[in-house]
RNA sequence: GGAACGUUAGCUCAGUUGGUUUAGAGCGCAUGCUUGACAGGCAUGAGGUCACUGGUUCGAUUCCAGUACGUUCCA
């Protein structure tokens, strides 16, 4: 007999599987005659390293892709990183910092080299991280957005809506980082809710002595770019000041009073000061009521000179001083505590600031349109459905798409300006030059022409990511995005919906008329066990690769799984990785005791184990088809519950100690046989979730010759049809069986002693004894005998309608027996009350349909038996008290 | 301020297109076990007027309305 330690230990055995996988080539797809299956990887961005959310997003990629794979669909999981304009370049900033270097001092170029080296040194740590996981990817088609396929495509896409009139160059309000020193587009910005000081400021009314208005105001700073004040018109308290104007404090420059029916007359005084070029409302305003914009602030959020004062200072000091100099001066009134929802910075945590400033945007309208529709009517399917809903409503209030960015590192917009203000757009400066010259100017040269500063968003170009991968905008035709497109399923959390989904879905239907995925499952976000995100201040995450060493890598898929309901949000709690860990040890070691067994070829197989099997293979037909229904709705938790139980529950603890031969005697071989095969098909079917573990084992039993070398390319169990009637044999065998247990511990019988089992039943029908041979095993009983009249002396329980004696020569706690029974014939009565109460309605029985009623009335008949027994019981126990 | 979703056992969640024995699972908890595969284990058990108030119905945890609380999204 092989050595197999007690414990599983995870840590070798995966090493050696991911790398036998890889060495064998399992994970690669090529185009071929199967049906591909195809996801593409949400791409974490270059400069993260996996967390849990990553952990929980590609467990169940992997789970998918596994399963897709052994059910004989050719699998492609492309992997791949997008380059995170923002973040990176901010790590790079950051980096260069440290050694001295400003990137004020270097060239774009330069900038740029530091930033290639740095992605390439960091850029593919989460795709490591995800081999650990079990991840099995296809990692020869790693893709990354900055990769010269992927970037021609964007800059091909960009030509193309250009061209078509859907991009367009604007003055807008956007939001400025100033930290980062970019624009940012409204997904970009974290809303929080921040305790502010709401300022009362009066300013003086012009030509006036005495006369004031008051405006309440939580940034006093921005007074400085007010042009003007706005009132409602219907509002009494200021009907007065129609035609004059207020003057601003500390620099006195007047503006006009206008009225709008946007101002809400109840909130501050009524009175809002207008500054269109720091707020998106006021700038509005500003439009309709053509006021002019007075920019005061620089780009890293100083005032500049336009603000008159405090010149070259932060905007959040200058916030103090002048609170500080209106109030010595006699401006401010009073302040308030005012709680207020800010915009954040999702990348920086700066305070968003409202710019104008020039940008390129995508219009919208034309490409939300069908992609709205094709989620609306289930062409593609998001799970959980309800996200539709959060979906149409975005898809239906959807804003032109900032798409540019003060930045570096990106792909740098194909735009050419030359002479005033023209611009022509082209693949290449040579190109742009051609267009010029054809367009404009015949003598204009390569140097009249520089090339837009900026980058484009890298959501514009994650967009195309499940079409870029496989080259399908430059070679619309080739044979990887003929066969691969569209993708099968797209997993991903709720948050990026908009951010990426649904400009995949747009792109999609743009660029290869037909949808990017067939499904879109949102898994939660993962969060701690009090339901905080997890999050680096708050240290509340643990280490994902820490937890694999800890748990295995199987253990960890597991509690991430286990964790994870349909569309909830996740509470992760350690403990379930442990529940992962334990169930390893729980498989191991029922194959542990299958290799501890002597085989006797000569042994006939006992008719105990052969029912054992037949109820066994019935139930595990039945629990497959169970799974298939979880997989068909996203259920993986679900699924995986059903796997859990089916081997725990169901092989170990019932099958496993059905055909267990005694101590230290052999066992049939074909008991074993068929036992082994039952093994092997279990492992087939825990492989998509648990890899590694039913990887190990399978190498250990399957037969060389006729099976596949590997359980993750090996056909999955399908389910067939399976016999009900030996299901629900056992069911009730198995209630005897816990019937006896029970009686055991409470009457404190040991389990070495054997008992007598006597069965009374109360109605005709022959004695079903199917299982009887194994409650006999599995209870200790050494005889069961059917009897006509009750027994004396024995304890007793009832099943239905059957009694069930075991005698005993001790004698019994009279009165404890007739408590318990008269509880039990409580309960019996009340329901019956319940049943009977529906079936003395007249209103009922007529009006509720036929099956029904003969459920009830079966109910009432079954109830009644047992009452009946009950009460017979009780009446002879009574006697003898 | 607007909207969406949720509220079922101590915890995390299933659930019935309204009737399948007065609701299920996993974990946790309690009790008893060195039952020779496993204490990372085995066995048994306790726990819920399905948030509240009305309505529809023969019948509501399930459908409708309102209330409370919570989460999320948008402004």
């Amino acid at each position: 007999m092989k050595e197999l330690p007690r414990q599983y230990a995870p840590s070798a055995i995966e090493k050696k599987w991911y790398a036998y996988w890889m060495e064998k080539g399992y994970f690669h797809s090529e185009p071929d005659d199967r049906k591909p299956y195809t996801i593409t990887i949400p791409p974490p961005n270059v400069t993260g390293v996996l967390h849990m959310g990553h952990m929980l997003n590609n467990t169940i990629q992997d789970v998918l892709v596994r399963r897709a794979r052994m059910q004989g669909k050719n699998a492609c999981w492309v992997p791949g990183t997008d380059h995170a304009s923002i973040a990176t370049e901010a790590k790079v900033v950051a980096k260069l910092q440290s050694e001295g270097i400003d990137k004020n001092t270097i060239t774009r170029n330069q900038f740029l080299e530091h930033a290639w080296e740095w992605k390439e040194k960091h850029g593919g740590i989460i795709l490591e991280q995800l081999k650990k996981l079990g991840a099995s990817c296809d990692w020869s088609r790693t893709a990354f957005t900055m990769d010269d396929q992927l970037s021609e495509s964007v800059i091909q896409v960009f030509i193309d809506l250009y061209e078509k009139g859907l991009i367009y160059r604007g003055v807008r309000m956007v939001n400025w980082d100033p930290k980062a020193l970019t624009a940012l587009s409204d997904e970009e910005v974290v809303h929080k809710e921040v305790q502010s000081k709401f300022y009362y400021l009066r300013y003086k009314i012009e030509g006036t002595n005495d006369e004031y208005v008051t405006i309440a105001t939580t940034r006093p700073e921005t007074i400085l770019g007010d042009t003007a004040i706005c009132v409602h018109p219907e509002d009494e308290r200021f009907k007065h000041l129609e035609g004059k104007k207020a003057l601003v404090p500390l620099i006195n420059r007047p503006v006009p009073f206008i009225f709008d029916e946007y101002v809400d007359r109840e909130f501050g005084t009524g009175a809002l000061k207008v500054t269109p070029a720091h707020d998106i409302n006021d700038y509005n305003l500003g439009i309709k009521h053509n006021l002019p914009s007075i920019d005061i602030f620089n780009d890293n959020g100083s005032l500049n000179e336009k603000a008159e004062i405090y010149i070259n200072e932060d905007r959040f000091v200058v916030r103090d001083k002048i609170a500080r100099e209106l109030d010595e001066k006699g401006h401010l009134i009073k302040t308030e505590e005012l709680t207020n929802n800010v915009g954040f910075s999702e990348r920086t945590d700066e305070v968003i600031e409202p710019k104008l400033s020039m940008q390129w945007f995508l219009k919208m309208d034309e490409l939300a349109k069908p992609a709205l529709d094709v989620v609306m009517n289930d062409t593609i399917k998001f799970y959980p459905a309800r996200m539709k809903n959060i979906y149409r409503h975005w898809m239906e209030n959807v804003r032109d798409w900032c798409i540019s960015r003060q930045l570096w590192w990106g792909h740098r917009i194909p735009a050419y300006y030359f002479g005033t203000g023209k611009v022509v757009v082209a693949e290449s400066p040579e190109k742009a030059l051609k267009i010029a010259q054809e367009k404009y100017d015949r003598n204009l040269t390569a140097d009249d022409l520089r090339q837009d500063e900026d980058v484009l968003d890298t959501w514009f170009s994650s967009w195309l990511w499940p079409i870029s991968v496989f080259d399908g905008i430059r070679n619309p035709d080739n044979k990887d995005i003929k066969y691969y497109y569209p993708t099968d399923d797209m997993v991903t959390a709720p948050e990026i919906l908009f951010f990426w989904v649904a400009r995949m879905i747009m792109s999609g239907l743009e660029y290869r008329k037909e949808i990017p995925f067939k499904n879109v499952y949102l898994h939660g976000i993962v969060r701690d066990k009090q339901g905080r995100k997890m999050s680096k201040s708050l240290g509340n995450s643990p280490d994902p690769l820490g937890l694999i060493d800890h748990y295995g890598a199987d253990g960890v898929r597991v509690g991430m799984m286990f964790s994870a309901p349909a569309g909830n949000d996740l509470l992760f709690d350690e403990n379930l990785c442990e529940q992962g860990r334990n169930f390893c040890n729980k498989i191991w070691n029922a194959f542990r005791l299958t290799q501890g067994w002597e085989i006797d070829d000569k042994a006939q197989q006992p008719q105990s184990s052969k029912v054992a099997m037949q109820w066994f293979e019935a139930n595990y037909n039945k629990t497959l088809a169970l799974i298939e229904d979880h997989f068909s709705k996203f259920r993986i938790a679900d699924a995986l519950m059903a796997v859990y139980k089916l081997i725990w529950n169901d092989f170990c603890s019932w099958y496993l100690e059905m055909i267990k031969p005694p101590y230290q005697k052999p066992i049939d071989r074909k008991s074993y046989e068929q036992t082994i095969s039952l093994l092997e098909n279990l492992l087939k079917t825990l492989h998509p979730f648990m890899p590694f573990i039913s990887e190990e084992i399978y190498q250990h039993i399957r037969k060389e010759e006729d099976s596949p070398e590997s359980i993750m390319i090996a056909p999955a169990p399908q389910p067939g049809k399976y016999d009900e009637k030996i299901i629900k044999q056992f069911d009730f065998a198995a209630e005897v069986v816990m019937g006896v247990r029970n009686l055991r511990q409470e009457k404190n019988i040991a389990n070495k002693q054997s008992i007598h089992l006597q069965i009374r039943k109360n109605n005709q029908d022959k004695p079903d004894t199917t299982f009887d041979e194994l409650v006999c095993k599995l209870c200790n009983i050494d005889e069961i005998e059917y009897v006509e009249n009750k027994p004396e002396g024995a304890f007793n329980f009832i099943i239905k309608t059957t009694e069930f004696y075991i005698p005993v020569s001790e004698s019994i706690d009279v009165e404890g027996e007739i408590q318990k029974m008269e509880q039990e014939l409580k309960y019996q009565q009340g329901f019956l009350n319940t049943v009977m109460k529906k079936l003395c309605n007249e209103r009922f029985v007529n009006n509720a349909p036929e099956k029904v009623v003969a459920v009830e009335k079966k109910k009432q008949a079954d109830a009644e038996a047992k009452i009946k027994v009950l009460e017979e019981q009780l009446q002879s126990l009574k006697a003898k008290s």
